[in-house]
DNA sequence: TTAGTTACTTACTTATAAGTCAGTCGTGTC
DNA sequence: GACACGACTGACTTATAAGTAAGTAACTAA
């Protein structure tokens, strides 16, 4: 038997690592027990519905951006050393076998998410944005950024590049999404 | 019985639609026929295997995207004008029931498509990056558009930007794409 | 030492998707 | 007026996904 909330952990790795790959309707709980040598109802008895994966998958990355923003939130901070992070975040993600990012693919998947797991969806889209602002915001305060318009409509402008750049780059090579983040920072005067 | 070819084009339209809004995966054979009141069997007729059905809607979309840009491809042109149908083709085709545009929708699918449908997916991809990489050198050509960097970062950056922005828009509300549009026109100093 | 709990497995059920195939029905053709 | 053809329908098959129920092995605490 595996130590305590082991196996737990795993399905969600693999899980998270399918979705992203794969979006919420490619993978089965075949898929996910079949790697880690357990069977389809040991996923079930962690996770009764797939809804119920969808759910914790979305948690935990909100969790993990949560933590490593939570500083910065609340006290402000370095805000290129935040950007950059996030760009290694992505990047990092989405390097090897084309993933996407969790936000990305919850939207395009939006709408054949169970409606909790849209809930989650949701509120990972506002925090992220509402992250991305602040980030903007306190940068071009401390003259580290440079841009037109507001904060927000630079935000969501950044972030669907961002998102935008991680998809085309299946198609056209993953040059794209490091063109892309070189564009961004360039024209932000980073 | 319907006019020659009638029910083909209809089926491509009911694909279509339910590719933009539910993803490859997220759609049936029956799906389709049922609100053209005809059998699963009649789609598998006119479209022997899902594949099959794939690729046309694919290519469909490619010679429209090619017909819009055909002479400006050939001979150039307005930039602004092609740039400024490129945003209201998008608009038009995300605004009501959260679309995403073909495009996206291959991206974020890919892993998930026949081998056949993939080789349509990149060449959509690659067709539309170099058309508004065209848009954006002429455009600066001509003094209308104002940017850094190169023709191509850039034309990946506001491609990305777009499609990203499509797909936010979905868990973030409309407003998104309608202020990411705004912003893009606004950097290029349209 | 036994009763309970956790973390599973085995062996199903049910639903739905893709795909097949023989047959039907109207339409123009010779 | 028989015949062929295009565009379907009806009635399947097969595969796979989600989900369930009953049973079991190992540890845990009284």
């Amino acid at each position: 038997m595996a130590a305590v909330r082991e196996t737990r952990s795993l399905i969600l790795n693999t899980a998270e690592k399918l979705f992203q790959e794969r979006g919420y309707n490619g993978f089965s709980y075949h898929d996910i027990a079949a790697p880690l040598n357990i069977k389809n109802a040991a996923v079930h008895y962690h996770f009764p519905g797939k809804a119920d994966l969808g759910v914790a998958l979305l948690e935990r990355y909100r969790e993990i951006l949560r933590v490593a923003t939570k500083d910065f939130m609340r006290n402000g901070g370095d805000a290129t050393l935040q950007l950059q992070g996030y760009f290694q975040f992505i990047a990092r993600r989405c390097e090897k076998g084309g993933k996407i990012c969790a936000l990305g693919m919850a939207a395009s998947d939006f709408h054949i998410l169970p409606e909790p797991v849209q809930q989650q969806a949701r509120a990972l889209a506002d925090e992220t944005l509402a992250w991305m602002t602040r980030v903007l915001k306190l940068g071009r305060e401390q003259r580290h950024f440079f841009y037109d318009g507001s904060a927000n409509a630079r935000a969501v402008c950044v972030l669907a590049a961002l998102q935008g750049a991680e998809q085309l780059a299946r198609m056209a090579g993953q040059g794209v999404l490091e063109a892309t983040i070189r564009q961004i920072a360039s024209d932000l005067g980073m």
